[in-house]
DNA sequence: TCCATCATGTAAGGTGTTACATGATTGC
DNA sequence: GCAATCATGTAACACCTTACATGATGGA
């Protein structure tokens, strides 16, 4: 059954080790892995590329940087500018460089998931069909949108092409992931959205 | 430098206008809108039913209990028993019905998904490509794991007819969604498998 | 003997969201 | 004049997770 193995994988939890997750500390690390960045730079990475598998605002963001800043991971340099309020530009330090690698290395734990479209769903047998038919309705248009963000995205990729080829490779396979997996509810919505729509019309 | 005035207290939140979310309260109304339980039998139904799209520990929903009960949303009645510890028996209050009937019925609100595994993909042109590869092959096993648990809850749905088919409709539609996200992640998951194997055993 | 099940909770701390605060420049 | 963009942050609180705490019964 299980086996205290003991010979590889480093065991780093040496002795009252933090039990936290810090995901956001490592997306952006992750980012300033690829270039040093701005909070406002992060902040619109995230509205760009980001925003379908993580997100966060403004105020996580600064206050990250502020910690990692702190735990010496990052340095920041002031960039002095005229006609625009100066940037403060992030960069990676060897010791950040090396939590990111070790965080990239690791297995991704699992988490309980969150869908608060799904968890409402469940409970709709409990109200009027006509309101569910419009619940779906409603995730119809959203899942359309994101589609279309999806469709953007895949655009963006297919013109600009990049001077590191690798960082895009993935970051396609994962749009590539977002994108048939929004597909495949789309289709189970629509055929649920046909079905409430003949039980509704034409009640027995 | 801002004075309020003196007429009212600094409290701004007074008057009932919750921005939270809250979505655990009304999951576990839901439930009791189903039947009357236990914070122990609430946990079971989690696990059982719920987990897949959100999930809870022992202490959130206990505590959300307590709070529930505050609001007088709800209602406990203590069952007591010999051999076994005694049993809270909590039902929803007409209040309590009106709450979830409300939330039910409003929109769901756009929120931040949150997807470690896509994000950590999103950064792994960052490393080795083995490192990556042992990544995917993790994700397809939890995926054909979560798709075995569906299958097990479509067996469950299919030989127990309910008394409330209603409830059961919606709750198989959600299945159905999930599974349907779940094999389209699968199918993603072992393309890029496949490509990653030739890439890492044949560098060009 | 050991473990799973039944059954209910508290305390501490980490994570995430909203609201607030500031202020110059560019374009309509 | 008005809005958007650029740019950086703080405060308060809501939400979630982990660890801790207890203790009887019944089966392998």
């Amino acid at each position: 059954m299980e086996h205290d193995n003991s010979t590889n994988h480093t065991n780093n939890k040496e002795n009252g080790d933090i039990p936290a997750r810090n995901t956001l500390r490592y997306i952006i690390l992750g980012l300033l892995g690829a270039r040093p960045m701005t909070g406002y730079d992060i902040k619109q990475a995230f509205d760009r590329a980001l925003a379908s598998y993580w997100n966060a605002g403004n105020s996580q963001i600064y206050t990250t940087l502020k910690s990692l800043s702190q735990a010496h991971l990052v340095v920041s340099e002031v960039i002095v500018q005229t006609s625009r309020p100066n940037r403060k530009v992030y960069r990676l330090t060897a010791a950040g460089r090396a939590e990111l690698d070790h965080w990239l290395a690791e297995e991704v734990p699992e988490r309980f998931s969150k869908d608060e479209f799904l968890i409402k769903l469940f409970f709709c047998g409990e109200i009027a069909d006509e309101l569910a038919l419009r619940h779906l309705q409603e995730h119809r248009e959203s899942l359309l949108e994101q589609l279309a963000h999806m469709e953007w995205a895949r655009q963006q990729y297919a013109t600009r092409p990049s001077r590191r080829p690798r960082l895009l490779e993935y970051q396609m396979l994962v749009r590539e992931y977002k994108e048939a997996t929004l597909k495949a509810g789309l289709e189970v919505t629509e055929r649920a959205i046909a079905r409430l729509q003949e039980k509704v019309n034409q009640p027995s």
